[in-house]
DNA sequence: CCGGACTCCTGTGCGC
DNA sequence: TGCGCACAGGAGTCCG
């Protein structure tokens, strides 16, 4: 049987996505020891980092990657926290190695009880053998389409330091001033601005679609000439969007697992993405599809002037 | 420095 | 029924 998994049926992982996987993995996972690690496609991982900056997932310099030993990959180690930055997940080790996880586009990860399998098995990159109280289990990190991936790092600081403190804010409780100062002297269209994840961490393209409706404002607007009560009101539309989807994010797994993805609940939760075409829930209008930033974007012409 | 185009990858869904 | 193709997107890199 599985006991803790996080899937994600269909919803991209996004901030509210990660933070799910982080708060239904941490109660199992902290507190146990990494027994052994079995690697099944070593390009999906990058470092240790003491040598080259790190490279995009999709680009493989195989041999100029070091040479990945399971020690990196936390095996001995016991985990003592699970923490997120954006849609970035890191695990930290008691011996002071970190594992952080971008699961990029459609990388999902999971832990299983002893015995229990996988939904689906292909496309698992790596599989962690863990041990708690006398319980086994395993935790894996599966991505078809390996726009995810894992970094090492030797600390929280180093982590921080390389990769973290280059990314925005994060997402989840924005404030005003601070969507205010990503803001400035950017002439991008705020769709643009808003998936940048060096201004604000945390946004893709599913929830600036949702927060830009939210906050009526127009996609395309030039993301330094909105007004205070446009910037007020759209770190305000951010963080409820942000925080709705997180609520829902337990009933969403709930309905998947019980029901064995026949409910479509979860499926109507955006009042904008994926509806083009269809009647603006507020005002009637057919919503508008275009491309923005190289996104596929809906919006509502009435409403978002 | 900034912004836009291009690129990686595979499952899905559509049209013929 | 089956095949082929367009499409989906996070984020690093490159170029003007």
């Amino acid at each position: 049987m599985v006991i803790a998994a996080t899937f994600l049926p269909s919803t991209m992982p996004e901030l509210p996505e990660v933070e799910h996987v982080r708060c239904t993995l941490a109660p199992v996972l902290v507190g146990a020891r990494i027994d052994d690690v079995r690697l099944v496609r070593r390009d999906i991982v990058t470092g240790p980092a003491t040598s080259k900056p790190h490279s995009a997932p999709g680009i493989r310099k195989t041999s100029r990657t070091p040479r990945i030993r399971r020690a990196d990959l936390l095996r001995g180690q016991t985990i003592i926290a699970l923490h997120r930055h954006g849609k970035q997940l890191a695990i930290e080790g008691n011996a002071g190695g970190v594992l952080c996880i971008h699961l990029g586009m459609t990388g999902q990860l999971f832990y299983l009880d002893r015995g229990a399998r996988p939904p689906n098995a292909a496309h698992i990159h790596s599989i962690w053998r863990t041990e708690r109280n006398g319980e086994t289990g395993r935790l894996m990190f599966r991505d078809p389409r390996r726009f995810g991936g894992i970094w090492v790092f030797e600390s929280m600081d180093q982590l921080e330091d390389e990769r973290w403190n280059m990314l925005g804010v994060d997402a989840l409780d924005l404030r005003v001033q601070e969507l205010r100062t990503a803001l400035t002297g950017r002439k991008s269209p705020i769709k643009a601005a808003l998936l940048n994840q060096n201004l604000i961490a945390g946004l893709g393209n599913i929830y600036v679609d949702e927060a830009l409706f939210a906050a009526a404002i127009h996609p395309l607007r030039r993301a330094d000439d909105l007004d205070r009560a446009d910037t007020r009101r759209l770190a305000h539309s951010i963080r409820r969007v942000l925080r709705a989807a997180l609520r829902s994010g337990g009933s969403t797994l709930r309905d998947y697992v019980d029901a064995q993805g026949r409910s479509g609940e979860f499926t109507s939760r955006h009042r904008v993405y994926g509806r083009a075409g269809l009647p603006c829930v507020k005002c009637g209008t057919a919503l508008v599809k275009a491309v923005i930033a190289q996104r596929t974007t809906c919006f509502c012409s009435h409403c978002q002037p």
